[in-house]
DNA sequence: AAAATATAGTTGCAATTTCAACTATTTCAT
DNA sequence: ATGAAATAGTTGAAATTGCAACTATATTTT
């Protein structure tokens, strides 16, 4: 059985990322609002408050974590906030910012939402990728995300 | 030199798609703005109507095309035609129907975007693949795509 | 051939996102 | 120490998105 080589499997590549990444967001964002859960980004701030030092990040922590403008956290952070799910208090140290605290609903949330994501990411995408790919698949964004600017 | 495996390459690896996603898309769309062009989601629209027969689709199909909801693509289509960079014209099989058909000045601004474009594809992309990693990127990203749903 | 159902696309409205401007500190360079 | 520049975070206003409802036409069922 003869294998056919892709001519460009470059050029190919880009837009199947766009359109993976498309997708399964897509299909996972539907999945928790069929489950009445809050949407993705929700879960990604509750995590990363949940594993940092005292459950607690800065604002500009939390942004750069999740790859959000610093406005548009603001205001995320006000409806979970909204939602009773973190609270914010100010910093000692510097008084122009604030922490973002985990509340006890935030990480019974978190905690809720992790089910249905989990098994969309095991449907959508870990199923795909054997441990070989899954590895090389880490190195390679590894490496595309240290890239500077400019 | 001893080789330490991750203990959970598949663990990583969602999340490390998402974080490349939202940087390299932040990348380019600044890439972009700096330039003075449209933002990507312009570029997507016009490159599948020029690469569609006749350089045109009907609403439907580029919208599964570019993975975008219904509404949203009729109001994108709206404000690319404003621009004068597409038309629409009616179906004369399917009277509820019509075409976006791109025009001479749409087919000018894909070109202009293009080197602004390609060239972030290349240094926050290609650039970190080699050759056999693009080509197990398209195997893997293909078998994603074409889960079912549920 | 009528009624029921499905499909194409648009629109109102509310929610979210973005951009630029703004306040309040903090840090740096004289 | 003082003024200039940088950083933290918020906010108003405009642009974009998403959801549900809606119009119009096509297709299927009886």
């Amino acid at each position: 059985m003869p294998i056919h080589k892709d001519p460009d499997p470059k050029g190919r590549a880009w837009p199947l990322f766009l359109a993976t990444h498309s997708r399964l967001m897509e299909r996972i964002e539907d999945a928790l609002a069929r489950a009445k859960l809050p949407p993705l980004a929700w879960y990604d701030v509750l995590w990363e408050l949940e594993k940092a030092p005292d459950q607690r990040l800065r604002m500009h922590q939390l942004a750069e974590r999740i790859v959000l403008s610093r406005s548009n956290l603001t205001r995320l952070a006000d409806r979970l906030e909204a939602a009773g799910l973190l609270r914010r208090e100010p910093c000692p140290d510097d008084r122009r910012g604030s922490f973002c605290v985990i509340t006890q609903a935030g990480l019974d949330t978190r905690k809720t939402m992790w089910p249905v994501y989990g098994e969309q990411i095991e449907v959508l995408f870990a199923r795909h990728l054997s441990v070989a790919e899954a590895e090389m698949l880490v190195k390679v964004m590894t490496r595309m995300l240290v890239v500077k600017q400019e």
